[in-house]
DNA sequence: CGGTTGTTTGACGCCCTTCAACGAGCGTGG
DNA sequence: CCACGCTCGTTGAAGGGCGTCAAACAACCG
């Protein structure tokens, strides 16, 4: 099993360090890891997870469904996403959890969270700071998704998966190109917005010159004029911690 | 000073019962208590406040603003409200807040924040806790915006704006109508709508005796009715604990 | 090579936005 | 006491952005 210690993900700047503590208390409360394949449920609306992972590779979604039968893509998962929290602490999930591509997880057990909270108030304090950077996320997608329109919600969201891909060193070096292992449908129900609109939208956007999401890999090409479109600011990802 | 042990919040079944210890490390943050008037700011996008505020009674709202000039509302603010703890961890304020009504709010230390983490362990998960509760409504909110059409928004907009009136015990007793004193244009920006639309769409459920939005209160008429218009379980908001 | 999944494109229509104007309520000042 | 201005709610008309329907294309796979 892998130790805290050697976990790549200390390799990005986006997550604020270990203290020797924060390395003691992690540790303490993993108690595995798990492998699953692209497609696989990892989370289910409605039942009792056990336990709390930590993506160490890959991506997902995370959804909500109604009972229309449609669904309302919360956020995307890249590595470093800690998932269960919410769970864990309200006592039933409220979304679900799918992965895109095959993952590695660290495990955690969820019965034994709030120890965590005694042994180490600093990582106590970490999980709340670390609720607080999903809700922000979140309240930024419904403001994308209720103010923009599909142009600005697109660019928005282009925006937010280049960034975040980024943030863990998974842009391509020889064209800055990001790997986007979802489908445009995913993308559409993030946004609010009918699958075909959204695919004319992106062609819109690559015949312009603003971004090329195709194959599986996305480019920013102008970099100033998509974030205007966003109607966001340049900033990066905001630091967090991680578990 | 109001002594945490005589706050009347406790009265109401939505929040978990304090133990004798919470009482303690509650009340050791607390450093004062706020009076303000309707109209007024409380939090700013991009200011660094130093408090962290309760609400105790009073109604508002939390709203991000775009470079456009539009907003969107992200959150209504009801009493047991925690307000600047995202700011607090993150250490910038993302979003506005301003109260509605006059409000009356204890006022917390941010800086001995972190304290409150290894004096009260108890207290450190309930905050956890109550950022996930956060983070849970406002997906809430972006799964009824992304995914529904104006008469379910507007349902949806209703239903949980009665349920949080009806949860802090402010439902009139004479005809079950909850105090709303919001104008129609905040809840058209909660919701992502044009303000004529929104009008069209309170018209509309107040004609087919769904719900009555008039004169600053609110009366569910047909309650499976909106419950199935607004997409939702019949649910009532989760219990949480409050600081 | 047929079946499946995802992307792309065109046509059509409606839900919602925008523009515009009027009414109601209320506080202020003459 | 009424006139005036301001805010908020209400209503009608017109236009367009986006959803829905439909079908073809591309890629992958057993």
């Amino acid at each position: 099993m892998l130790n805290c210690r050697d976990c790549p993900l200390h390799a990005h700047d986006v997550f604020v360090p270990f203290s020797e503590e924060d390395f003691e208390a992690t540790q303490m409360l993993k108690v595995g890891e798990m492998q699953i394949e692209a497609g696989t449920p990892l989370l289910a609306e409605g039942a009792r997870a056990p336990q709390l992972f930590t993506v160490r590779e890959g991506m997902g979604l995370r959804y909500k469904s109604l009972p229309s039968g449609e669904r309302q893509v919360i956020n995307f998962i890249f590595p470093g996403d800690f998932l269960g929290l919410q769970a864990a602490v309200m006592g039933e999930i409220q979304y679900s959890v799918e992965a895109t591509t095959d993952m590695k997880l660290c495990v955690f057990d969820r019965a034994s969270l709030w120890k965590l909270f005694r042994i180490s108030p600093e990582r106590g304090y970490d999980l709340t700071w670390m609720a607080a950077v999903d809700e922000y996320m979140v309240a930024e997608a419904l403001t994308a998704v209720g103010q923009q329109d599909a142009t600005g919600r697109v660019a928005w969201g282009l925006l937010r998966l280049y960034n975040r891909a980024a943030s863990v060193a998974l842009v391509r070096k020889k064209d800055g190109a990001a790997p986007l292992p979802f489908r445009q449908q995913d993308l559409a129900d993030a946004l609010g917005l009918s699958l075909v609109h959204t695919n004319k939208t992106l062609t819109r956007l690559r015949d312009n010159g603003i971004a090329d999401w195709s194959k599986g890999w996305l480019r920013i090409l102008d970099r100033e004029k998509i974030i205007e479109m966003a109607g966001a600011d340049g900033a990066q990802p905001l630091n967090r911690p991680f578990m």
